[in-house]
DNA sequence: CATAATGATTATGTTCTATAACTAAATACG
DNA sequence: CGTATTTAGTTATAGAACATAATCATTATG
């Protein structure tokens, strides 16, 4: 008689926290995606205008790094958030090679109401989730993202 | 004066749980395929195979739904699996359109010492944080994961 | 028995991400 | 100075990851 499997189990796996998180963060970036459709923006767009409005006169070595992609795939993003008059780009007088990264109004506005939704989505994906374990769960995660830091020094 | 930023802030995105995730999971993954590289092994072929040596007699379908991949996608990692004698794909007597999946005696073995490599990195990145605040965050992203599935239903 | 559904595969396309090579401008230094 | 090197941004390109449509063989349905 050949093996057969009606339930699959994952039980090795789930030893490790890490999958845990994999599993959680599909969820929340769909349901991000989702929101963020709304506004015609994706998780990469958001967080790049997210952090032009946040950092006016950013350049774009800058963004990228903060948001750990290469410089060549960057430029499709910046291009896409100017051509829609979310930003603008102006060359830096003392540096004519770099350019100083500016939320419009629309911008900063579209910035806003997303925000104002994605912070709803949280919301809502965490309200089982008590404030103290939230804080706990920040706090390791952050633990966790250190480490890489000490790796590379 | 054109606007200068010396230290880009990322505020904003902090205030989303989310956003912590992402970044440690980044981390994460790239201290998971850094280990499994060594037996020549990604994610999602450990993966993979962990469910196959779990679930003996897994069929192709089945492992693709746990992996959360679409089947196209699988064949290509399965092909690989077996052309390394690490699994065996047989039909099943019952229904010759499936294939029946199962580690061989080499799978095994690698799936252990892999396992155990894995364990060993995973300790390293969560040793800051003690057994009760890990059973917590898994806690916590179990319920993340059950909202997903409540709105399938 | 004809039709529909299923398991696996092939072919294909899209998106994401990384690398190399290039232009223009600024800096280093002999 | 002026030549070499570095830096900011871009272009071109290639690979990996992921998704869709079409196909073949087989099984289930009506």
């Amino acid at each position: 008689m050949q093996p057969q499997i009606d339930k699959v189990s994952d039980a090795p796996l789930r030893e490790f926290v890490g999958y845990h998180i994999k599993r959680a963060f599909n969820v929340i970036q769909a349901d991000l995606n989702d929101v963020l459709s709304r506004f015609d923006l994706r998780m990469i767009s958001y967080s790049a205008l997210v952090l032009i409005v946040e950092n006016p006169g950013i350049r774009q070595s800058q963004l990228a790094t903060a948001l750990a992609i290469e410089r060549p795939n960057l430029v499709v993003i910046i291009d896409e958030l100017e051509k829609r008059e979310l930003i603008t780009r102006d060359r830096l007088l003392t540096d004519r090679r770099a350019y100083l990264l500016q939320a419009t109004l629309a911008g900063r506005r579209l910035c806003d109401k997303a925000a104002t939704a994605v912070g709803a989505h949280e919301e809502a994906l965490f309200e089982e989730i008590d404030k103290d374990t939230r804080s706990s769960i920040v706090d390791a995660l952050n633990r966790i993202e250190a480490k890489s830091r000490e790796d590379r020094s």
